[in-house]
RNA sequence: GGUUCCGUAGCUCAACUGGAUAGAGCAACUGACUUCUAAUCAGUAGGUUGAGGGUUCGAGUCCUUCCGGAAUCGCCA
């Protein structure tokens, strides 16, 4: 149920009536027209742009498009009132027993919010994809948490969902990694080592060194690095997939889809995607121009096989070849997105750290390209994550090995907390981590607010329950604190819509910010009032009362399950 | 220099993708605990949305020129 997807049906409805009694000319667009709820609470329950927007292409004036289609919507049952206002708003109030319906279809239905916007259509949402060389740090936390829950609001919103990690095995950085372990493997037989520039001296390596000493004993010390610098790699990665898989899923994050870079190399796979585009006659030899203004020192004109992405909106052509021969970092991602469009997806999402922003044109050429544009394809950028403790920031050195780990973040501040804290802000903005802060228990942290509303609700039903209250569906409210509270229960189903449009979850975890605001404020006018109290002496009329906020916890839960966070029973 | 993102109250951020008088929290000030947990609530104050120009019924949002910040820019992934 949807209570504003309802009110705007009804719009189209009576504006379809108005085409049909050449009120209004035919072949009309009423995709822009929206219903919304007003900015000002006093202007009613509903707006409608309708006549602003048709006014123009309809060669007509707003006033008088208003004027029509107020009069049929008055027609209708679920509408008390309409007025038009100011340059030709429409707004409405509606009838209030709506505002109960809503809380009975929350506690009714299965999923209230739910839609089937997605229609099922196959979405591959890709994200962490961090490299298999060590444990995975706050920057990718980030990146786990945001395209975790906006897999799960997909879902929640209809899609057939594949949540998919690209193991990034195939470059020059697992045969460090592989260095750096047999380094370890050394000293786990009792060598003194060093670990030059260009190694990983991180100490997430000494387990592995051990193992491979169980697996290996001594038969690999003082072999050329030929002999066991494949079978180390292999060794090392799976070692490090294992640690990542498991730090995802202290953060309740699981995967449907590991997908190895390496599986791409000597299969022909990379070859027939760029046959594909070959085909299509956009693969070429020729010498890119250096960048424009400063020029790199080493600039010389080379000549490389290149991809035409300027034929998709890209800014240049992108090189597919090293001048060795080899194939760049783009090659295997090309083959690798053309495998996804050719696994049937029907819209393709990346979600890359903010350092890869340059990549991102070139990607959507190259999705484009290989489907000639029938998949579209979405690259959210996940910005930087500031840490800080009381205010004071947090080194951070990845030379050094000492980085900060999801492992770090989880175990300080809990999975519930990271999460939620993550989506807290848009993507494309930075976010600041305070571990003192996000433990604090007030109003300036929003995940211990919103949890707390949900504990009280719960407290309030366990008083209930121990009064033998009767549960029922059918609430009971008429104060302006409680259809307030009632409207904004009415606005989930459309915000998750707007949210999953835009591939916004954060705007969930502001929802619902707002929502326990209102539980809030009801509760506490329930001190001066006591008919605005849940609890009433009389058990029928406290079956009527918790109607409302059980539809409320019914909202907040399913509001944190789409971030991925257990609601709270109680408050320690 | 090119590209992308960002600039909103003293601070941290919203603003339903072009809608009505730009909203919250923190900090400051005032008030409310015999309660369904005051871990909260109600109120006061705080603004030329970085600057200028343009598009139209209407701009924080779109186009443009500046200013300031971040990321990135052919053989790193």
């Amino acid at each position: 149920m949807n209570l504003f997807a309802d009110i705007r049906a009804l719009v189209v409805t009576c504006l379809e009536q108005m085409v049909a009694e050449n009120a209004l000319p035919e072949g009309l667009s009423f995709s822009n027209v929206a219903v919304e709820p007003p900015r000002d609470a006093s202007h009613g329950d509903m707006a409608t742009n309708a006549a602003m927007v048709l006014a123009k292409p309809a060669k007509s004036n707003p006033r008088a498009i208003a004027t029509l289609l107020a009069q049929k919507l008055k027609e209708d049952a679920r509408i008390d009132a309409v007025e038009i206002a100011g340059p030709g708003f429409i707004n409405l109030r509606l009838n209030a027993s709506l505002w109960a319906g809503v809380v009975e279809a929350a506690l009714r239905s299965e999923g209230f919010g739910r839609s089937s916007l997605g229609a099922g259509r196959k979405i591959n949402v890709e994200f962490v994809s961090a490299n298999p060389t060590g444990p995975i740090h706050v920057g990718h936390t980030r990146g786990a948490v945001f395209g975790d829950a906006l897999s799960s609001l997909l879902e929640f919103s209809g899609y057939d969902v594949t949540r998919e990690y690209y193991i990034n095995d195939g470059g020059a950085q697992v045969d460090v990694l592989a260095r750096s372990s047999y380094l370890r493997y050394l000293e786990a037989h009792g060598r003194q080592v060093e670990f030059p520039e260009g190694t990983y001296p991180g100490d997430y390596l000494v387990q592995v060194g051990e193992n491979l000493k169980a697996k290996y004993g001594d038969s690999l010390i003082d072999k050329p690095e030929s002999e066991w610098l494949a079978e180390i790699r292999v060794f090392a990665t799976d070692a490090m997939m294992e640690m990542i898989c498991k730090d995802l899923k202290s953060l309740g994050v699981e995967m449907d889809v590991y997908y190895s870079e390496k599986s791409l190399y000597g299969t022909g796979k990379i070859e027939s995607a760029l046959k594909e585009l070959e085909d299509k006659g956009l693969i070429y030899e020729g010498v890119l121009e250096p960048p424009k203004g400063k020029k790199p020192e080493d600039w010389e004109p080379r000549e490389q096989t290149l991809f035409k992405s300027t034929d998709h909106g890209d800014d240049v052509d992108r090189p597919v070849k090293k001048s060795d021969g080899s194939w760049t970092y783009f090659a295997p991602d090309i083959a690798y997105h053309y495998d996804k469009v050719q696994r049937g997806f029907d819209e393709i999402i990346d979600i890359f750290g903010a350092d890869h922003g340059g990549y991102v044109k070139r990607m959507k050429a190259a999705v484009s390209a290989l489907s000639d544009g029938a998949v579209p394809c979405d690259v959210k950028l996940v910005q930087l994550v500031r840490l800080f403790k009381n205010g004071e920031p947090f080194k951070m050195s990845k030379r050094a090995g000492t980085f900060v780990t999801l492992n770090d973040v989880v175990d300080q501040a809990g999975k519930d907390v990271t999460r939620f804290m993550m989506l807290t802000r848009k993507n494309d903005a930075p976010l600041d981590f305070d571990f003192a802060k996000v433990l604090e228990q007030s109003k300036d942290n929003p995940v211990f607010y919103v949890q707390y509303a949900h504990a009280r609700i719960c407290s309030v039903l366990r008083k209930a329950s121990e009064q033998g209250v009767e549960l029922i569906d059918t609430p009971q409210f008429d104060d302006e604190a409680e259809i307030s509270l009632a409207k904004k229960l009415a606005d989930f189903p459309r915000q998750v819509a707007i949210a999953a449009k835009a591939h916004e979850p954060h705007r969930i975890a502001f929802y619902l910010y707002e929502l326990a605001s209102e539980l809030h404020s009801l509760w506490s006018k329930g001190k001066d009032n006591e008919a605005l109290r849940f609890l009433q002496d009389d058990k029928d009329l406290t079956s009527a009362k918790i109607a409302l906020p059980r539809a409320t916890a019914v909202v907040i839960s399913a509001g944190l399950g789409i971030l991925g966070v257990e609601p709270a029973q109680e408050m320690r």
